[in-house]
DNA sequence: CTTGAAGATCTAGCAACGCTAGGTTATATA
DNA sequence: TATATAACCTAGCGTTGCTAGATCTTCAAG
């Protein structure tokens, strides 16, 4: 009775290709572009079949974001573990942080600034949201301190920095300088 | 011949009625209520004389945000003014800025995550958000260093607070704690 | 005062959007 | 082979941003 389960893996397969899409299309035109009949032509399924993975367009935008989550996760701990020392590990992981976010914009967007219902410190949060908030925890907490405070203060900060270069509102040249000045800062 | 001039007059009340309308409408029900056919209900107007105001309807909620730069800069200001030293000034300027952002959540969104087209560091900038980015330099500068580079890390700190506050993903309840932190950073 | 050009405004409509009701086809069970 | 159920699609509703073309108003020249 196999059966179920193919069903089970078909659909799931499906679903993926509905977010795939979406982040594709996002990434090459911007979330304008992703629209439900797009992605329905893209999967070769029509419209509604869409709605029956996802509640609505916002659903999808979440699907993809929570994606973007496991994935900034991974570059996180990745620029940790290539670190020597305490400094270089923030340092990494700062510069890390923000080249995510400048080489995947449209995904970005999805995490952070498009109206996903995707909340932290609830019940129902994602457990790739926790990862994620943990990886920076991981090299921030060594300072000793209320940890939980200061790995949101240096995530507010990386986001602010990230969202701020994204807009052109503050000077890309200088960014070596500003990660530097946090990291001081998180070190004095 | 003042005919021309209470023309003149006349076109731009109406197309301060329009970004008035809009803001009101933005902070009671979110920029999604904001449509061009509501917003030309609002006025009393047709449609198509939104469109001899502003080219479209981007236009007009980046038109709200400058306003919004002109009345961060004020509250900045303020609250700095308002200090006994340099660290109660930093502290109240975070904590103005916070606050403001908490307070017009809707003005804020078009200020900083709305899709405008409003950049920074370019010719033609408006003079708006130059005086706000200024308002916070005045507080941060007598630190020594690069201080366009502790403004803009300092902003990017405040902006990434402001934007994972609202988005409920750090803890409302540790925003002192975090401002202590940052103050503390720019000072050590 | 009349007339005609210029400006201001409105009506009506296009294409695209998110979303859904209801009918149709395919599939598994009896 | 018949039937119940699941899967899927067609067609359409209401709304959106935006615009072409018609209409009405205003003002200067004859």
């Amino acid at each position: 009775m196999g059966i179920a389960e193919r069903k089970g893996r078909q659909r799931a397969e499906r679903e993926h290709r509905i977010t795939a899409a979406a982040r594709l299309i996002a990434e090459g035109e911007g979330w304008r572009a992703v629209t439900v009949r797009r992605l329905a032509e893209e999967i070769e399924y029509s419209q509604p079949v869409l709605y029956s993975h996802f509640e609505n367009r916002d659903a999808i935008v979440a699907a993809v974001a929570v994606e973007g989550f496991r994935d900034i996760m991974i570059a996180l701990q990745t620029a940790a573990r290539g670190s020597i020392d305490r400094r270089d590990a923030l340092e990494n992981v700062a510069l890390a942080y923000l080249a995510f976010a400048r080489g995947h914009p449209a995904l970005y967007e999805a995490m952070f600034t498009l109206p996903t219902g995707l909340r932290f410190a609830e019940p129902e949060t994602k457990p790739e949201l926790k990862a994620a908030f943990d990886a920076l925890a991981a090299v921030v907490a060594p300072a000793g301190g209320d940890v939980a405070v200061a790995t949101e203060t240096f995530w507010a900060t990386l986001h602010g920095l990230a969202e701020l270069e994204r807009s052109g509102r503050i000077r890309c040249g200088a960014r070596a300088e500003r990660v530097a000045l946090v990291v001081h800062g998180l070190l004095g």
